[in-house]
DNA sequence: TACAAAGATTGACGCCGGTCAAAGGTGAGC
DNA sequence: GCTCACCTTTGACCGGCGTCAATCTTTGTA
């Protein structure tokens, strides 16, 4: 087979586990192909959706590293997430069929489009489809009810150490060293993320090391 | 018929237009109606259910109000929401089959109990349902995102407004007054929430005022 | 009605983290 | 390889909020 035409297909996807559910049939598998239709890559810097924009599709991580963030009308900005390889982005979308935050590439990406539409339709069909989506959505709300925990009770230190143990571990989940991480954020945006300023996670790592 | 034997049913209830889906023929909601099967009162003071039990069920408030809240291992606690008549609770508990936080009422409350294995089973069949589970679940996630915005970002009163005003355009909606509301958490609740301590939010209260 | 317990208010004081500023690093692009 | 823009580090200072403590108010119950 042509290396150029390699069919895009979650059957030969290696982060299938982490964005499909276990347990289909070869069948089902195909159907579930068929939804998936394009890829997308986005540069570094570039975004894959805006605050505002039209919601169509969610978006799983093929290769690369998003955040999502939100901005306030006085221009503030709140990072609202990192996602890597293998999470599912867009799921803010749903409520207002209008994104609720933008999506930004820290790193060139690339990530399959999954029209939200035909998910739905496909998931009245294949119930290990259906409880899949609604686990990810699930665990989604879960994960930031861990974040307002941190943002509402730790100190400076205990922040960045939760972020890093859990940056950690999905890392290593991925096949990534335990022992060592890049970080493909800058202080600002982690600052952002965990309600401190740049400096402040600065003097922070400074202490740790 | 008898007071005492109103049936339980969403077809006669009046916050139907809050927590199920408009545009449902007759004999979709009488689907749903047998979905709802039972009705559970909780007292004041009372858990609906705690981290770490199975998770079962999700349930719609019919009167009362809840504080959901997290509790770290060292005892740290987090509330991470309010919630009224016409809103869903349960769904941090779909990923693990788990609930992840405790649902506690601060007032005598009553709420439907909706088995989740059957609300699945009926969405397959009601499209409309369907996606007023997924609606449901993107709003919760983008409320989070606004309190991780309001947590990470807002000063002390800013927060305090922030609390107050969503606050009263919920409870509008649902035909109390616009300027004036009852509280029904303390201010340590109101402070676990937002992030402050009980101290902090009395005295940006006396500021107010 | 009275009492106890829980919640709310207010004050004094200290510290964590924000702010402002200056001086290194680092990497993308010419 | 140079340069410029951006990121990072570090210091000095200060203010908002946390902490500790005392008093007042409300609420539930005998």
């Amino acid at each position: 087979m042509n290396p150029h035409t390699i069919k895009v297909a979650c059957s030969n996807c290696n982060l299938r586990e982490l964005c499909m559910p276990m347990d289909l049939t070869a069948e089902e598998l195909d159907r579930i192909d068929a939804v998936v239709g394009t890829r997308r890559k986005v540069k570094r810097g570039a975004t894959l959706f805006r605050n505002g924009e039209k919601f169509t599709s969610l978006y799983a991580i093929r290769t690369g590293f998003f955040k999502t963030c939100l901005v306030a009308e006085d221009g503030r900005d709140q990072v609202t997430g990192f996602q890597m390889a293998g999470e599912v982005i867009g799921l803010d979308g749903i409520v207002n069929e209008r994104h609720a935050c933008d999506a930004v590439a820290l790193e060139d990406a690339e990530v399959c489009v999954m029209p939200f539409d035909r998910i739905e339709e496909l998931s009245r069909d294949i119930n290990a489809l259906q409880h899949h989506v609604h686990k990810i959505m699930s665990r989604e709300i879960v994960r930031e009810h861990g974040v307002m925990l941190l943002l509402g009770s730790m100190r400076a230190e205990e922040r960045l150490a939760a972020f890093l143990l859990n940056l950690v571990q999905r890392l290593h989940a991925r096949g990534f060293s335990r022992s060592e991480l890049v970080l493909r954020m800058t202080r600002e945006e982690i600052g952002s993320y965990l309600g401190l300023k740049l400096e402040t996670v600065s003097r922070t790592f400074s202490k740790f090391a």
